[in-house]
DNA sequence: AGGAGCATCCAAAGCGCTTTGGGAGGAGGC
DNA sequence: GCCTCCTCCCAAAGCGCTTTGGATGCTCCT
């Protein structure tokens, strides 16, 4: 049987009212007996009990989660690792998780019910839309929720954490471009998707300040597999004019597009570049591919983290969070990368 | 403001006790009265405060979930799939996840927490091995559990939802081998997991009765993806004695290995046959294969709604069920079989 | 000296359920 | 007719916390 508050509060001589500010951080008990309260819960390894808690607060402590069951995207390698990183944050802090698997015609009516429920303090968006509907949803429901990414167009002040998508495949176009290449082309993410639509805004953006343009048949856009990394890939090199140079917006891609050079008898880096996003999957880490991939990083795990820490941290009211957090990807150039061929 | 026991009890001129008696099934209670509670229930909306629940019966409503993260694991398509199929059960009961991430070499130290935090009923299990040593701990805990999969030796006496695999790879190969194939291949699993083992068993088999024997150059185990079964296809097919069936212990591997046959010039069903195992993967259907693919099948997401509404049962003691479920995979026929090359 | 005002603590009332320990009333046995 | 035994229901006591609404001294000011 662990140890209750009111035995603790005995052992202290307190009452229970006491003890549960010191542990609440209250102002209205002394600085030394917060002390001997903290104390006296280390030695006892005192828990609060919360289902109590739930009950005596109406918090839910936990945070619900809206699983897309669509083809392809459960199944997504990235969202297992984004999901680790929220899960590892709220274990910490004794959090639970509703996980709502829902197909995304539903996913409307699963945060209605979600939010009514009442068994969740918050929720985690993710997986954003150019004028994402879900956003007006949740902020009518006024449920608290923080989005993984953002969208584009519509309301604009809604907490998120989002990786500078833009900024990233601008400087890796811009770095392509110096060395050289003319010709680069995009595997791109799917093409509804809000993160997809910014990179490749950030290719044209910086090709167009060399006066360059990019080529259509040079974008491909899929589900970030391994499998169509690789079609995307050899699709263009049997092109009348393929690129020297390939942007992947995933390393799963890359794995794909890769092996269709090797299959080509080119060689990466120097018969063509290639640079990716690297989400830091620790199944395939960029420096252990044969010729090291030059990326652009960004760990979904510590998004993941992140957001959960953000979510907890407002239904805790504990510290206060940036709204809209936009990190900015660093490129890290390793050997897939060289100048075009014949500069 | 959601309907409280209290006003249901007032409306209906009963007492709470009567009206959860009613609810929870207790027999002392007129028959004609808990319809009248029922009838109340329906009409109100009414539904039971969890977080109550919770504090008044002890019981956490709620499933623990170790979850991997090792490279590749958390990751791995199947993962996913096999969650949805939990959290969709689990919904249904107004069940909470909690999610714990961890190393393979922290995953004792991790059930041991769980299971003194008082936070979980129960915990599922997955991914075994031989002699798996996490059977034991949980026994030791006293947490109920399900299993996921069955271990090889060690103790037999545990709850689990498995299917036949040694059955399904020997009926497959049986297949095969009537096919007149007498060089099968195996792209499997790690090599450390119980479901690889027993495949591979099955496969042992069905060769041994015909006299034949499994060539472990013909064997490979690895991560199931679509690049490990690609690259294995490719070392098999430049072998002096290559094969002319391969088996496949998922989908994904299939999708690589069909990728190695197509380059080098070879067609699937003529040439080449091959045999699956279909997890059911909605992103990966058998049928949509260029050759559409013979598999054995099993629906993973039917194994974990079947593990949760069995964890979930056992909690609110409601029904009783087998406590060893071994579900016996579908060999379904399709175009990427056909007989031996030159028979 | 007499309050005002602050710092620090406490008793007790919930939060919304489940469950214990009866109690009333009717049926059945002698 | 009386007693026993069910059947069906109820009042009230928790479950372990948070929070409201004071109390109790003390300091400080005028």
């Amino acid at each position: 049987m662990p140890v209750k508050l009111k035995q603790l509060a005995e052992l202290l001589g307190l009452s229970q009212t006491t003890v549960s500010r010191a542990l609440n951080g209250y102002p209205e008990v002394n600085a030394k007996t917060r002390q001997r309260v903290l104390k006296a819960v280390r030695e006892t390894g005192y828990r609060p009990n919360r289902a109590a808690q739930r009950l005596a607060t109406g918090k839910a402590y936990s945070i619900g989660l809206v699983m897309p069951i669509a083809s392809g995207i459960v199944s997504d390698i990235h969202f297992g690792e984004f999901l680790a990183g929220l899960a590892e944050e709220a274990v910490k802090h004794d959090f639970h998780f509703v996980l709502n698997p829902s197909a995304p015609e539903d996913e409307e009516a699963t945060f209605r019910r979600l939010a009514a429920s009442g068994n969740v303090d918050a929720v985690f968006l993710a997986h954003m839309r150019a004028n994402d509907p879900r956003i007006a949803i949740l902020k009518s429901l006024s449920i608290p929720f923080v989005v993984h990414g953002r969208s584009i167009g519509g309301p604009k002040d809604y907490p998120f954490v989002d990786i500078d998508n833009t900024a990233a495949f601008y400087e890796a176009t811009r770095l392509l471009v110096q060395l050289g290449h003319r010709r680069v082309a995009l595997i791109n993410g799917q093409e509804h998707l809000a993160f997809a639509i910014r990179r490749k805004k950030g290719v044209v953006r910086a090709l167009k300040e060399w006066g360059l343009e990019l080529d259509e048949t040079l974008v491909h856009h899929s589900l970030m597999t391994d499998e169509f990394g690789y079609r995307s890939m050899q699709r263009f090199l049997t092109q009348p004019h393929p690129p020297t140079a390939v942007l992947c917006s995933s390393t799963v891609l890359a794995l794909g597009a890769v092996r269709a050079i090797n299959q080509a008898g080119l060689t990466v880096g120097t018969d063509i570049s290639i640079i990716a996003h690297d989400d830091v999957l620790p199944m395939l880490k960029p420096e252990n591919f044969s010729v090291p991939l030059t990326t652009t990083r960004s760990s979904l795990r510590a998004a993941g983290a992140r957001i959960a820490s953000r979510l907890i941290g407002g239904i805790l009211d504990r510290g206060t969070y940036p709204e809209q957090e936009l990190w900015h990807p660093e490129l890290i150039v390793r050997a897939s990368t060289g100048p075009a061929p014949g500069k």
